[in-house]
Formats: structure tokens, C-alpha cells, sequence
DNA sequence: CAATTTAAGTCAGCCTCGTTGACATTCCAA
DNA sequence: TTGGAATGTCAACGAGGCTGACTTAAATTG
């Protein structure tokens, strides 16, 4: 289970020796890690003729409740075109709900229903409780390690995003 | 940055304890991180008029040169159908070679050309060079976590598959 | 106040990459 | 030797990305 090691060097700091094998395996892992990741509420989305663009939606609306339009554009990083077809959708199966604004009557503020939290949560759970299995399996050190090197995975300005809405919570 | 805590129960053993919010920062992680991490090579193939089936394709082909069209199925969990769309497309390309099997006539065993070679080494050096940064950003301690939490995230067939693969390196 | 900019939404059409269904070829075992 | 299983191919459909052009309504600015 080398998939690096830290070495010494007498001037100070560490070095990482990787070989391309290792950087490979790295690679592999997080597509196969991916797959599964998806796969629970995958099924889920499925019986409810939704995808994983309705999945994401919900998500972010959930997490940042009141959110506009353009704002969530900016997380998803996909065109308004895109996002207003599952946006729609869900708005018609009674999961999302879309107000003017008050101040700015141009803005839409996006919020899950009662309905729209249910199926949040039913989601979130599943996918939830694969991470706390991994993680548990995985043990304390390997969870800070794990989230420091998808962190360092991100392109900058996605990393601005994901910190934004972290500190929000 | 507690994305976890080590507890030590008088007993012996160490307890995590995660809260939903800490399991969502994991989740988010992994979508955000995901995204760059399919950016560099998304960006390569844009310009040939490829997709990132292609490119996992192309990988695979590499990783286990001689593979057969099943074979290659059952690593990317996709049907037949749609990977041999895929496969048409990298063999008109010149990219992949089909060769009719020896001792079974029915299989078909794939081949990356040199053109295809080069490709996969081009996508490879732009995927690992992400993976090294990241890598060399979260430290060594942090590499094994985060490939420790990958595995015990896929799916159990999932996992079987990458062993093999990994263990024929 | 008029002109411009911004937010949101729509229509049309395209592409990738999943899916099912139908079918041809080849091998092997009863 | 023939029927079934395995392998791969062709066709068509759908989700969900994309671009481009446009409308409507509201806010902002000269």
C-alpha cells in the first residue's frame, strides 16, 4: 500500500518520489470510486424518471436554499439552456419552487419543497452512507488525507466555489 | 480542515465521528474534484473530436493491451453497444487495431496503434500531471488516505476489477 | 427620461454517450 | 450435426451537455 513515499532529503522537506505507475493507480481509483459514488442515488433518480442533472440541482438548491438562477449556474458550471430544462422539470413535478425576487423582481430564488426535501434527503442519505462506510473503512488519518488531495484537485476557480459554500454551512 | 476526528475509546479501537455536514463536505469534495480532474483530457480531445469514452477506452486498451471487446466491457460496466460506437470511431481514427482472436474467431483483441499510442500517452502525462500536483500538495500521508477511501467507495465488482487490473501492473 | 445592461427564459438544432432491440457470426456440446 | 451460447455489429431512441438567436422584464446609468 505505497502509493507514495515520503523521503528525507538533508537540505529539509519532504520530496514525493511517484512513479507513473503510482499516479496511474491513483488515477484509476478515482474513476472507479466515481462510479460508485454515483450509483445509489442513480437508482433512485431512476424509478422517478430523473437524472443525475436533477440530482445536482436539488442538491445545491438544498445546500444553499434561496439561491438564484445565476448563482447556481455558477456551481454546476453547464449553460442556462441546460439547467433550465431540469430546472423546469422539477418545477413541474412539484419539487422545486422558483420566486421573484423581492428586492430584484428580474431574480428567481430557487427553493426545494416539502416534496423536493424528501427526495433531498432520501438521496443524500444513500450517498451518505457510502461515504461514512468508506470512511470508516478507510480509517481518521486517510479522511483528512482524502479531502486535502480532492481539494488540491480542483481547478482554482471550482476550489473558490467549493470553499464559498463550505464556509456557508 | 476536521474533516474527521480520531476518538480513543478506553476500550482500544479508534471511533469516527462525522456528522452529516462532514460527510457533505466529502461529497461535494469528490463532485468538484471530479470535474477537474476530467478537465485536462476533456480539453485534448475536444480538439479531435472525441469524448471521454474515447479517452476511457483508449486507457484500458493500454493498461491491458490484447484485451478483448468483453473484457473491455465488463472494466467499464457499459453495454456493448455503446462501446462499440467508441471502438468504430478509434479504429477509423487509426487510433485502435481490432485483430481477429487465434484460437477464438468470435473475439476481437485491442490493439492502441502508435497514432493511438501517442494520443494515450498525451492524455496520460495531462491526467497524471494533475495528480501529481495534487499529490505534492496534500503531502505524503495524505496520498494513502485518499486512495484508501477510493477503494473502500467503489462498488464490490468494481473493486475486484481494479484490483486485478492494479495487481497486473 | 431614454438608452443600456442584466437576469431569466425560450426555441431550434447539434453532439456525446448512455440505453434496447434485432441480427449475423462463430464456437461448442448434446 | 444441430441448437444454444457467446461475441460483436447495426439501428434507433433518450438524457443531458452544447451554441446561437431571441424575448421579456427590471434595474442601472448617462
Amino acid at each position: 500500500m505505497t502509493s507514495g513515499r515520503a523521503v528525507q532529503i538533508p537540505g529539509g522537506g519532504d520530496l514525493l518520489f511517484l512513479t507513473d505507475e503510482q499516479l496511474r493507480q491513483g488515477i484509476e481509483a478515482m474513476y472507479f470510486a466515481y462510479r460508485g459514488f454515483t450509483a445509489d442515488p442513480d437508482m433512485i433518480l431512476a424509478d422517478l424518471g430523473l437524472g443525475r442533472a436533477h440530482h445536482r440541482a436539488i442538491h445545491f438548491i438544498n445546500r444553499a436554499p434561496g439561491t438564484t438562477v445565476n448563482n447556481l449556474l455558477a456551481i454546476l458550471g453547464v449553460t442556462k439552456q441546460s439547467l433550465n430544462r431540469v430546472l423546469r422539470a422539477l418545477v413541474e413535478q412539484g419539487l422545486v419552487e422558483s420566486r421573484v425576487g423581492n428586492t430584484d423582481r428580474r431574480e428567481r430564488h430557487l427553493h426545494l419543497t416539502d416534496a423536493g426535501k424528501d427526495l433531498e434527503s432520501r438521496l443524500s442519505e444513500a450517498q451518505r452512507a457510502r461515504m461514512r462506510k468508506a470512511y470508516r473503512d478507510a480509517g481518521p488519518e486517510a479522511v483528512a488525507g482524502f479531502r486535502r488531495v480532492l481539494e488540491a484537485m480542483m481547478n482554482a476557480d471550482t476550489h473558490r466555489v467549493y470553499s464559498t459554500l463550505k464556509d456557508r454551512a
